[in-house]
DNA sequence: CACCATGTTCCTTG
DNA sequence: CCAAGGAACATGGT
């Protein structure tokens, strides 16, 4: 199974950069390939990052938000970053080569900063706006039943594709959506609006559950990958060294057709929801 | 070798 | 104008 990044990744990796990066200096900003900090233009983007000095690093939905201050500027601005499918970005010594696929590197000094996406599916760049478009912070506080019943309210679409439209909730993708629904034993072809308050409840509960989970077993495994070959060995926290498919493990449907369901022994079926895969046990994940 | 997987944006259709 | 659905994007893996 390939790992692609949702919520939980991006916030053990923001957790991991936030040390790394935090006060450091840009001493040169380079950009292999311009599509990757689009729409920004290349020499834009390069002119506005060289010199600059990074504050902080958070996250909103599957965004990475960089704050910088500009060389000569007394306010930061907000670089985004999205690691589309197969983005990383990660410290190496300056003296390292640059890995395959190098899309930015910032020279830090020491070490170099660089944001790797063989697909150029990922973003790093000063145009914000796609944050405007984003849905509530599932794990924050504002985040309650009723948030997320409004938010499935106006829609006749199934549930399952209805949780991973960002605007909806952020951060949910394909994996995390289809392990909440079995949580929650929801199935996942029920449309969003017929969802009653207990089922709304327990969906709200599965998806709160699910993510922190995630990103607290993230947490606990270093990051020591710095962009050698052969990468996927250890993508943010997808294995630690001693225990193969340590990640993989957590995932309770997700890529499992055909096994047991780990809660009533049904057999799980993957079925196509908006031309994507969608994992669930049909036997106790009732409509 | 053809096709699949994936998140987001853009376009078309209803 | 909005909701919904599908194509496009890019390319390593199967």
């Amino acid at each position: 199974m390939r790992a692609v990044p949702e919520l939980p990744e991006v916030e053990v990796l923001v957790r991991h950069l936030r040390p790394l990066v935090a006060g450091r200096r840009v001493r040169e900003a380079r950009v292999h390939r311009a599509k990757s900090v689009r729409p920004d233009s290349a020499t834009v983007f390069q002119t506005r990052l060289r010199g600059a000095r990074f504050l902080d690093v958070t996250r909103r939905g599957k965004y990475l938000c960089f704050t910088v201050r500009p060389a000569g500027s007394r306010e930061g601005r907000l670089l985004l970053g999205h690691l589309g499918m197969t983005g990383r970005m990660f410290l190496q010594p300056r003296s390292a080569a640059l890995p395959r696929h190098a899309a930015v590197t910032l020279e830090l000094g020491r070490e170099r900063f660089v944001f790797q996406d063989p697909r150029c599916f990922g973003r790093l760049t000063f145009d914000a706006a796609p944050l405007e478009r984003l849905g509530p912070e599932p794990l924050g506080e504002a985040f309650t039943p009723e948030v997320l019943g409004r938010a499935l309210a106006r829609s006749r679409r199934a549930v399952k594709p209805c949780l991973m439209d960002q605007s909806r909730v952020a951060g949910l993708g394909n994996i995390y959506a289809s392990e909440a629904l079995w949580v929650a034993r929801v199935a996942p072809q029920i449309p969003a609006a017929r969802l009653g308050p207990r089922r709304l409840r327990r969906l709200w509960a599965a998806i709160r559950e699910v993510l922190a989970e995630a990103v607290a077993w993230g947490s606990t495994v270093p990051l020591n990958w710095a962009g050698g070959e052969g990468g996927d060995g250890l993508f943010y926290y997808g294995r630690a060294p001693d225990t193969p498919d340590y990640y993989q493990e957590r995932l309770r449907v997700y890529d499992r057709a055909g096994e047991p369901c780990l809660r009533c022994g049904g057999r799980i079926r993957r079925v196509l929801q908006a031309a994507r895969a969608t994992f669930y046990c049909p036997r106790c994940q009732r409509r």
